[in-house]
DNA sequence: ATAATGACATGTT
DNA sequence: TAACATGCCATTA
C-alpha cells in the first residue's frame, strides 16, 4: 500500500453523500497535485471499498468504462445520493462538487500550499 | 532501470 | 461544443 493510495481512499471515503469531486480535487487533496489518472487506478482497484462514484472528472461528466463499474451503474448510484444526472451523463458539477472545509482539510496532513491551492480552487 | 499505460486536466484549434 | 495536443505521475511489465 503506497501512502498515494491510502490517502486516496481516505479522501474518497470522506467525500458526503449527495457531494461529488473531480479526480484532479482528490489528486491534489492527496498532496500530488497532477495524479488526476492514478486516481482512476486506485478507484479501479479499490471498487467497493470506497464511494468510487463520487468521482468524476473536471467537466461534470462519468470516466469510467470500467465494465464491473460501468456508467450506468454510477449514474444510478449518484442518484440514489440525491445527484442529479442528465440522460446523457452530464452533472452540474459546480452545485453538486464538495467543499472541505478548512478543518476537514487539516486531517488530511497537507501541506500548507496544497491546502491554499485547494482553498484557491475549489474554496468555500 | 526503462518504457508503456491510463476511470485526468487544461489550453488550442 | 468538440476534437486534438501536451503535460503529468504512480503503477506495472
Amino acid at each position: 500500500m503506497s501512502k498515494f493510495k491510502d490517502s486516496v481512499l481516505q479522501i474518497v471515503r470522506s467525500v458526503p453523500k449527495g457531494k461529488i469531486v473531480s479526480y484532479g480535487q482528490v489528486s491534489l487533496m492527496a498532496g500530488i497535485p497532477r495524479a488526476a489518472l492514478q486516481v482512476g487506478g486506485v478507484l479501479h482497484i479499490a471498487g467497493d471499498q470506497v464511494c468510487w462514484w463520487r468521482v468524476i472528472n473536471n467537466q461534470g461528466r462519468i470516466s469510467t468504462k470500467c465494465t464491473e463499474h460501468f456508467p450506468l451503474l454510477q449514474k444510478q448510484l449518484l442518484e440514489e445520493d440525491g445527484v442529479k444526472v442528465s440522460g446523457d451523463l452530464k452533472i452540474d458539477i459546480k452545485k453538486n462538487r464538495w467543499r472541505p472545509s478548512l478543518n476537514t482539510l487539516k486531517k488530511f496532513s497537507l501541506s500548507d500550499e496544497h491546502v491554499y491551492q485547494i482553498q484557491e480552487k475549489f474554496g468555500v
